[in-house]
DNA sequence: CTTTTCAGTGTACAAGTGTTGACTCAAAAA
DNA sequence: TTTTTGAGTCAACACTTGTACACTGAAAAG
């Protein structure tokens, strides 16, 4: 750096913007239905504008590709999180408007969540294991918000953590039922949003008559 | 049919025999790691000691072959639960003992469960709800068991069915688990069944104080 | 017996696959 | 200014893919 910036773009931008094309089009194939594990370097490439060799110059194989979007799915969890807590009555009310508002940012993201159905329990192991690695962070931010605002005194961290993974696992299954019925009526969000809270609900019964002395 | 039978097999024998010749290749190729998506007829082909264009003889294409597939886990599955209801102490103690069944049933049919793992949130629309389908007849099974032998007097029937597909995707969801800790240690198969326990003790603890009024 | 049926074979083709190597040519560095 | 760097292009490769078509030959039907 050092020139006038002029509105050209600099090397680097312009190689983060083909990265992020190829993303993009990997995603969009997968939003179309296609499994991302029988999607092709070249079909990529040719949806994202590019030669194929080009993609090398970004990821060595497709599955480094499906790495970079479990990190980019990681950072969508987050931004979650951060929304969710920004509600004025998050404390009180924890669970009905925080999932609308992750039913929200599922039907924003069709895409990044059809990965997530496709890659938790049926992707490669490295693929797995990252999305998992993601859903654990997730789920222990939610564990250590519940500590400070739920109820939960006579659980210890681990099986509050357990629970908690449980609640996301409750979640991250039933996601595939709301990016299935996509724009058919738009009232199915509701409906979506009142049958997970049912779930969840029992799960919150059982956390409350849990006690961490004599369990395990 | 008519003539005497000799030690020869029969037309129809014979093509039942490479029918499941072509699944069980293509439910090995499954448990060597490889996504179901994205084996082809080809390899399955080749793997079950056939010609490719023989494979039209059977299927139309992947996608039937996998719903046979599906079939035959659903058969499995009553399997289990034929095995489950045969103890003798069925009634008081569901749970423990049901869950090893389970999983040994799981590692007696890695590749099956792989492609139950894999096809669950994964497949094809098609593939998707024909698993659904088949985990929803047994979760109901489940209900009515627990209706009989349970005290779940203060759930009604469709709650009741509910929490029972929420016990049957835990157990889905952490099959996966099971799966990948393969022959490393034995005495995993325990430990997991352990940590599964407790999860559903926690549903089971919220079913216990679950009230069908005043609930949706 | 003769005739029919049909699971499995063999060949062929057009299309798609991952990966190679040598090439451009504009931005960045010297 | 000149030199270097490196993202993107182009052509070519060896291979795999799904599918069509004509075939064989033994089991089943007549």
């Amino acid at each position: 750096m050092g020139v006038a910036v002029r509105n050209m773009l600099t090397r680097e931008e312009k190689k983060g913007q083909t990265r992020a094309a190829l993303m993009d089009a990997a995603l969009e194939l997968v939003g179309k239905g296609e499994n991302f594990a029988s999607i092709s370097l070249r079909e990529v490439a040719k949806n994202a504008g590019v030669v194929p060799t080009s993609f090398y110059r970004h990821f060595r194989d497709m599955e480094e590709l499906g790495l970079n979007i479990v990190d980019e799915l990681g950072m969508l969890l987050r931004k979650i999180l951060r929304a969710a807590r920004q509600q004025e009555d998050y404390v009180t009310n924890l669970t009905r408007r925080s999932l609308v508002i992750y039913t929200q940012f599922v039907l924003e993201h069709r895409s990044h969540f059809y990965f997530l159905c496709q890659c938790r329990t049926g992707g490669t192991p490295a693929l797995r294991s990252g999305i998992r690695h993601e859903l654990r962070y997730f789920a222990n931010e939610l564990a250590s918000d519940m500590r400070q605002f739920g109820s939960v005194e006579r659980i210890d961290r681990e099986d509050l953590e357990q629970i908690c993974e449980v609640i996301v696992g409750l979640v991250a299954d039933t996601t595939i039922d709301l990016l299935d019925l996509q724009a058919s009526h738009t009232g199915f969000q509701e409906e979506y949003v009142a049958q997970l809270q049912k779930k969840l609900r029992l799960v919150w019964l059982g956390a409350q008559s849990w006690r961490s002395d004599r369990s395990a």
